[in-house]
Parts: C-alpha cells; sequence; structure tokens
DNA sequence: CATCATGCTTTGCACCGCAAAGTACCCACC
DNA sequence: GGTGGGTACTTTGCGGTGCAAAGCATGATG
C-alpha cells in the first residue's frame, strides 16, 4: 500500500513551529491584512486574545524577527504598534503554501473515499 | 481602523488544538488518504515520526475518539491498525475548513498589500 | 488624593512534544 | 537452548510553551 517512495509524503516538514500556533497565526493573518501594521488594543480584539497572550506571543514573534515593535506615544498613552517584517512576510507566505498543501491534500483523500460530508473541500471549489 | 465588528475576526477559534499540531495533523491526513487503516509503521514513514512520538500522538488521538487502534496479529507480528472514526473524520473536516478560510484571509490580505511574493498563492489561482 | 481605566509585562503552572531508553515478542543461528 | 538481532511498540524525562492571573506604570476623573 505505501511504498518506500511515500516516506515522509505526509510529513509536512515547513509547518514551522513559530508560525504554526493558532494565537500566532491569528497575529500574522492580522498583521498581512494590515500592512501599515496594528496598534496592539486593536490586534488584541481582532485575534480575541487576553493582554498577557499577547504580549508574549508578540515577544516571541518579534525575537524571532517575523514582526517589529515600535513603541511611541499617542493621545498621551503608550502606544506599541505592531508590523509584519520583509522576512516575515516573506516566511508567512512560505508557511502558507504548505497550508494550502495541507487542504489540497486532505480535500483531495476525503473526497476519494466516500463517506460523504465534504461539501465545499474539493480543491476545484470556489467558495460562494 | 477596526470597528467593533472586526472582534475575533482573525482568532480562528476553530483551530482545536488536539488537531491543529504539526504531527497529529500529519497523522490525520494520512489516515483520511486511506480510509481503510494504516498499520503503526506505514504511518510512522509517511508522517516521518519516530516510534515514541507516533505512540503518543496516537494515544492523545485515541483518547479524544479521532482515531480508533485495533491491535492484533499479522504474520507473527503484533501489529497496530489505526483509523479514523467517524467523529474524527467529522472534526477533521471541520477543521479543514478553518483552515481554508485562514488561508483565503491570509492569500486575499497578501495580494491587497503589494510587495511582491504572492504568486500561486491568491485563492483564485489554481495550483499547476 | 483616591479611584478607576488603559496599555502593556511578568509570573507561575500545567501541559506537551520530543528523544532516548525500555519492554515484549519473534526469528535465526550455533 | 541460549544468545543475538530485528520488529513493534510504550514509557520516561525534560526542556519548552501556551495561558490566565497578577503586577506595574501612566493618565484621567470625582
Amino acid at each position: 500500500m505505501t511504498s518506500d517512495r511515500d516516506d515522509g509524503r505526509f510529513s509536512y516538514e515547513g509547518l514551522d513551529r513559530i508560525i504554526h500556533e493558532r494565537a500566532r497565526l491569528s497575529v500574522l493573518t492580522s498583521l498581512v491584512a494590515h500592512p501599515k501594521g496594528l496598534p496592539f488594543p486593536d490586534l488584541k480584539r481582532l485575534c480575541g486574545l487576553t493582554d498577557g497572550n499577547l504580549s508574549r506571543h508578540l515577544a516571541v514573534l518579534s525575537e524571532a524577527e517575523l514582526v517589529s515593535l515600535e513603541k511611541g506615544f499617542s493621545l498621551n498613552r503608550t502606544q506599541t504598534i505592531c508590523r509584519m517584517t520583509p522576512t516575515g512576510r516573506r516566511r508567512f507566505i512560505g508557511y502558507l503554501g504548505v497550508l494550502e498543501q495541507v487542504v489540497r491534500d486532505a480535500a483531495v483523500a476525503a473526497e476519494r473515499s466516500p463517506e460523504g460530508g465534504v461539501r465545499g473541500l474539493d480543491p476545484a471549489t470556489k467558495p460562494a
């Protein structure tokens, strides 16, 4: 059934641990959708994260140089603006390619076995 | 910029922690591609996992009743056959829907900001 | 001045992924 | 029959991490 050639067929090594994490995936998607950057509180609301959580994940992303943090003041308040770095953007897009591959693999497979419930996941199907 | 209506816009709560993990994502994708089940060693090779790793992840998936483990004998060897349960299949497909949404959100956003490198990720583009 | 709200950061812990070591079984081979 | 080796897993140990709760600093408000 499975041949030697299939070794690692589904290993998906491109799923970078830094990126492949729900909260950080949220953050990065938010940031790629807002190329001019987002203030901490907006990001927090978009991602549905607590303060502490967002802070920690931003630290990780910043450490990995996937996002940059610009700390300043606005309306007499401290304000951190988060942006995606060019590196971050590149790596995120690479990651998305792998993610796309996962979805495609799974959709093809699920389609092939007839046990129903696969509507809208056929890779050739466009969403409504 | 972001309105109240956007709260949680990118929170992706459907990214189930049990499923959203590289190794288990591998396992589930392998299993959905092999509806008749896979023996432990084949699964291990497909996913590029060590024995211990696969064992642990299977325990988690089995505990959550996303996969079933059938332990038996074949050719005088112990053999565990792993299958996806109907529940597992349903939940995995649900998860895939969310994953698809992530890819689509990100692709749209990345497309919209002009800084290049987005080839092949446009949601309207089919792979070659 | 006290209180409350905002905008984060730090702490603490429980959980988890991973590799290495361990167990069980079977099969040669001498 | 016993020893060595291979297959098929399971268990253990540990370093790392996500998360919530608590902490801290600043500014507005009564």
